[in-house]
DNA sequence: CGCACCATGTAATGCGTTACATGATTTT
DNA sequence: AAAATCATGTAACGCATTACATGGTGCG
């Protein structure tokens, strides 16, 4: 499925591997990421297929940097994966709530600290939605005039991750109330 | 980590990788899965590392079947990891939100196809939480009412399924009413 | 008669992570 | 002087999925 999010962003320009990296890091890694290594993997994996095609670029004072170009095959392969609907649902794992399955086990102050930690971490996810994610997009808004539906959607990714950690907050919060009076 | 839900399983009882199978997609499922060929791999490497045993029974007329029983030592791997808390919040892949992030390469009309698509499973999925789950949950407080404080934690757990999905719904049913008007 | 259920497992494959290796430039 | 950034990749390992193999019982 990397390999989908990979042509997803080549198809909006050709660029490096790393450069794969940062835009994961910096847009979809909240619900989908990946490592370095791995994306260098896919991209040959990619270019066996056909799907993508690479130049060396040559560089004064710097690595040599491999660019890489969407070939019309690796389009029609990511057009063909956005029209198919999906009939099943993306299977979770959340840790955090099979902990809390099996946290009959616990003395109610540990589940209180799981709580708490877990809650910091939501708390920060959260900020990062509203506020470094939303400027973020605003300004590739602002950069790219040409792109307006899909800053439409992007801003649509962030909204669903910024209700998501809401949640997660709102439920915690709730745990921790349940849990105080013991 | 699925040693963990099995070992949190085993310790309620001892009991066969089958019945763990039926175990988990009765309970955890929706926030921790597996396949049953894992669950065998996975007990054989539990038993291997002592912290489980297993003892073959015969039946007649069915297959054999082996009984895994905890150990003290997987008793102890369970409570420090249930002791110990994530510093890291659980890496998410959610492949709907992934693909709407690129959706500006299709047409309004696909958008709504795909959405339409994952709305109807998952109003099927928060309905088996508010029915199906809830009842399970309750039925297994009655039969068994040593296990209030585990009923009480399942019983979190299927609230934050429930509220999952009512926001994915919500979120759904909002991107529908932006994109109807196209 | 066929299907679902009970019950176990192996093998092949896929996908991802972590560790390792290299090395110059820029920033702190 | 140290750390981060730019830039690429391989190797080992871990974990999960899918396919394959086996075979009796019970139900509609």
């Amino acid at each position: 499925m990397l390999k989908f999010a990979i042509l997803g962003f080549l198809n909006y320009a050709p660029m490096t591997g790393y450069e794969i990296k940062q835009r994961i890091d910096r847009s979809t890694t909240h619900f989908w990421h990946a490592e370095l290594s791995q994306i260098y993997v896919t991209l040959k994996e990619l270019q066996k297929n056909e799907e993508v095609t690479s130049t060396l670029e040559e560089q004064s004072g710097r690595p040599d940097k491999r660019v890489y170009t969407i070939t019309p095959k690796g389009r029609q392969d990511l057009h063909q994966w956005l029209e198919d609907s999906q009939v099943e649902l993306s299977p979770k794992k959340e840790l955090l709530i099979l902990k809390i399955f099996f946290a009959a086990q616990l003395e109610p102050w540990q589940v209180r600290s799981q709580l708490q930690t877990a809650l910091s971490l939501h708390r920060k996810q959260l900020e990062y939605y509203r506020h470094e994610a939303a400027e973020s997009i605003r300004a590739s808004g602002a950069e790219f005039p040409l792109l307006t539906q899909d800053v439409r959607m992007w801003e649509a990714t962030r909204r669903f991750g910024e209700q998501y950690e809401e949640l997660y907050v709102h439920w915690i919060e709730e745990m921790l109330a349940e849990f105080s009076e013991e």
